[in-house]
RNA sequence: GGGCUCAUGGUCUAGCUCGGUUAUGACAUUGCCUUUACACGGCAAAGUUCCAGGGUUCAAAUCCCUGUGAGCCCACCA
């Protein structure tokens, strides 16, 4: 059965040709059963090139998940999606072609994303499958197919219909440069350089009395509704109640006591205004204030700016403050560092503005779904705080709809005669921006004219049901049962309050389920100076090259063994390369084995229960690693083992028993049989991490069917003697220096005692060292 | 402001749960070596006293307290 192996080194160009073979075998292929395993694989989104290392080193650990389940016998479900809606793509494209969604037709723009989505995702798709990734590539899903919309809008009607959605005009986050409302969760925060003015307003009743206001946001003016002062503020406190004129728009308004008006902050003394801030937003709310819309859905002042109308926000901000520094009403201007909402797809500063949305009711559910947190395993156990927190600080319903093009289209017509909405059957496809309205007559008028609801539903909105998609909720009701609730959900830690929140919301509301009972989350890959990789930074590393170069087991394994699971990582190729010199040594330790028969053996040599109790030890460890998917302790594990105790103590001592110079047959097969036993044992153990190398070296050496056909390998039993490792090392390295101190060569005579715990190995020390035994 | 995580040789990292041998390994450095698997190799050397301070203890990198610094998440921010 053995065959040698060729060539001094491991090498990855025979990568491709053993994919071609586990892809003719269809190795990999599921047909639901009893002991099923399910992937909530992350369908990555193509949102730039290149992809991100830290993605294709994550998508490396995903598959090591799945191989770790198959070699446990179970039967494992790895389908492989690509997430194709929403902003990200709308961006790029109007990047890429220079152009505006306004600019061209929606038919048009929705074309040209669709082509960049197909360029971005075969680079995707190509590095997962060079990868070894052992999913369903092949029948990749997409969220932007007819399918998968199919099944987000039925969600969506289902929810219409309990009354879980709603149409609601409230003051939302709105990124002025993509022209959408935001949900919070979508909002991220940035440190900017700004101006806090002091803005004189004169007391009336109270000649030449004035109070001043501090604002870094003078150009909403015109929509100030009050001023408030903290309640206990002695400076003002008898101020309470009188009025104020505004400076330029000269409109009277009231001083209110507040306690969220901070007494150290600029002067204490707040405008409010429709809307500068969420604080605003709750004050207007809770003194029922009428709100005065100041900025329009183009990021410009309204009529209601007076001289400042059809002026961008940052224009309208200085043009104020030289008017109001001509009016003398200027008493300093101070220059502050200030933390600001930004959109995190456009980076540029949010406005709230009131706006008719779609909200998804969650506030009523995030007591059940903490519940629901208990029955979750999370790998690592720490991440699971980051849910905590979110969970704890979620204080409105998720607004649904967005104001773009590329996404699953909100499946609602208006009737033109009563407004009533039109909700229509759900298990279809519906593009209500171009389609006729599927319902014939108005269920409140009778009238016959409708108009489609030109908004699209939040990318989450799609994303959040994956694991009902996957599993053919709705559409095959076997499978369905077969494979829901999932298994596990393996994410990146920076989704947490979006796709792991917003999937457990979502498929708890439509199945009443929680939809996996494993979460496995991965740390973030930054450059090798500990920096978040990003295109401004210029430090993004292509993993295509790396790989290419070497090899994909290489990338694996270094992927495994570069940090703890859960923990951010560096991405430096020194490591990878370091990765790939420990697959040449497996090479080679497997290519001096495979100079040996298969053989039996009756008895054991010490040396071989010694080596096999040590592999024990490493099957232990390797599978506390595997059992909570965390490939860091394998790949370290295995790799110590192999080089630092295998490779240099136990094959010199036996080489010259397994050549079989001057022993017995019987020793030189207790030997031979070891080293195939120890090598079967290490290619068992590393097949998750890297099936390249240990498929082709399998199928050399031990067995016609692939390496990811057999389980994996279980504890035997053995007598520990990993007591006496330390022993032989040191030992050993006695010897090594003794020649070198002595300029003997290696290969020459020494003299030298046994110590006696290590005479049970005596024999074959003394071939080892070629020593002569001092009496 | 709240939470999480971290701080170990030049760099990265193990150990810390359950305190007890000369603190693990890798990368880098230096020297020697082509010995029937491997120079993508072997052997060896040098290098840390475990962020700081205090405490518990016969004994602390490991437990407790305080502080400092870093990263992340969340909230606030006129």
């Amino acid at each position: 059965m053995t065959e040698k192996l060729d060539n001094k080194s491991w090498n990855p160009e025979l990568e491709s040709k053993i994919m071609q073979k586990w892809d003719d075998d269809q190795l990999y292929s599921f047909i639901p059963k009893e002991n099923n395993f399910v992937i909530d694989t992350p369908p990555p989104y193509p949102s730039g090139r290149p992809w991100h290392i830290g993605a294709a080193a994550h998508y490396a650990q995903i598959d090591m998940i799945a191989r770790t389940a198959r070699m446990s016998g179970e039967n494992v479900y790895f389908p492989i999606g690509i997430d194709r809606n929403g902003l990200p793509v709308e961006i790029y494209t109007e990047k890429k072609h220079g152009i505006k969604i306004q600019d061209i037709t929606r038919k048009e723009f929705l074309s040209l994303c669709s082509k960049s989505l197909d360029e971005l995702e075969e680079e995707i798709l190509h590095i997962m499958k060079i990868l070894g990734i052992s999913g369903d590539l092949v029948n990749h899903y997409r969220t932007d197919s007819e399918e998968y919309r199919t099944l987000t809008q039925s969600t969506f009607i289902e929810l219409w219909n309990n009354g879980c959605i709603y149409l609601a005009n409230r003051p939302n986050n709105y990124d002025c440069y993509t022209k959408t409302t935001i949900s919070d969760a979508e909002i991220t925060y940035t440190d900017i350089k700004t101006k806090l003015v002091y803005i004189k307003f004169n007391l009336i009743g109270s000649d030449n009395n004035t109070i001043t206001i501090s604002s870094t946001r003078p150009e909403l003016l015109c929509a100030c509704k009050i001023i408030i002062v903290h309640p206990d503020d002695k400076r003002y406190k008898k101020m309470i109640g009188k009025k104020v004129r505004t400076p330029i728009f000269n409109k009277t308004i009231e001083i209110r006591g507040h306690h969220s008006a901070k007494m150290e902050f600029g002067t204490g003394v707040v405008m409010v205004c429709s809307y500068g801030d969420q604080n605003d937003v709750l004050l207007f709310r809770e003194m029922k204030l009428d709100e005065i819309i100041a900025i329009d859905l183009n990021g410009k002042m309204t009529d209601a700016a007076g001289k400042y109308s059809g002026l961008r926000v940052e224009i309208a901000r200085s043009q104020i403050i030289e008017d109001l520094k001509n009016l003398e009403c200027v008493e300093k201007i101070e220059k502050i560092r200030h933390n600001i909402p930004i959109s995190e797809r456009s980076k540029t500063p949010i406005e709230i503005i009131p706006m008719k949305e779609y909200y998804l009711k969650q506030q009523n559910e995030i007591t059940k779904i903490k519940q629901l947190c208990s029955k979750i395993k999370f790998h690592p156990k720490m991440h699971k705080q980051m849910l905590m927190n979110w969970l704890n600080v979620i204080s409105m319903d998720w607004p649904i709809s967005r104001r773009r093009y590329y996404g699953t289209e909100i499946p609602i017509w208006y009737c033109k005669n009563c407004f009533e909405p039109q909700v229509p059957s759900p298990g279809k496809y519906y593009a209500p921006w171009k389609d006729k309205c599927p319902i014939p007559k108005c269920s409140k008028c009778k009238s016959t004219e409708f108009n489609g609801e030109e908004k699209i539903l939040d990318t989450w909105m799609d994303s959040s049901i994956s694991p009902l998609f996957i599993t053919k909720f709705s559409t095959n009701e076997y499978f369905f049962k077969k494979t829901y609730p999932t298994s596990i959900r393996p994410q990146a830690k920076d989704i947490v309050r979006t796709w792991l929140y917003y999937t457990l919301l979502r498929c708890n509301q439509i199945s009443e389920k929680v939809p996996w009972s494993n979460v496995w989350i991965m740390g973030h890959g930054l450059d090798n100076k500990g920096l978040k990789m990003s295109k401004s930074l210029k430090n993004a590393i292509d993993p295509l090259p790396i790989i290419n170069k070497f090899g994909a087991d290489a990338f694996r394994f270094w992927s495994a063994s570069i940090v703890n699971h859960g923990y951010d990582f560096r991405c430096s190729i020194d490591k990878i390369e370091s990765a790939k010199k420990f697959l040449s040594k497996l090479w080679n330790i497997s290519r001096f084995v495979s100079n040996f028969p298969i053989v039996t053996c009756k008895k054991l040599n010490d040396t071989d229960k010694w080596i096999l109790s040590e592999i024990n030890q490493l099957i232990y460890n390797c599978k506390a690693g595997y059992k909570n998917y965390n490939f860091f302790i394998p790949s370290t594990k295995i790799r110590e083992f192999t080089w630092n105790i295998f490779a240099s103590h136990y094959i010199e001592m036996v080489k010259n028993r397994a050549y079989g110079n001057n022993v017995s047959i019987e020793e030189k097969n207790s030997a031979i049989y070891t080293l195939h036993k120890s090598l079967s044992s290490i290619l068992l153990l590393l097949a998750p991490i890297t099936p390249f190398i240990t498929d082709y070296i399998w199928k050399k050496m031990y067995s016609e069917n692939s390496i990811h056909t057999q389980n994996q390998i279980e504890l035997g039993n053995y007598d520990d003697m990993t007591f006496l490792t330390c022993k032989i090392i040191e030992f050993n390295s006695s010897i090594w220096n003794a020649k070198k101190n002595n300029q003997i060569a290696l290969n020459k005579q020494i003299e030298m005692a046994i110590p006696k715990e290590l005479d049970i190995f005596k024999n074959d020390l003394l071939a080892m060292h070629s020593i002569k035994q001092k009496k």
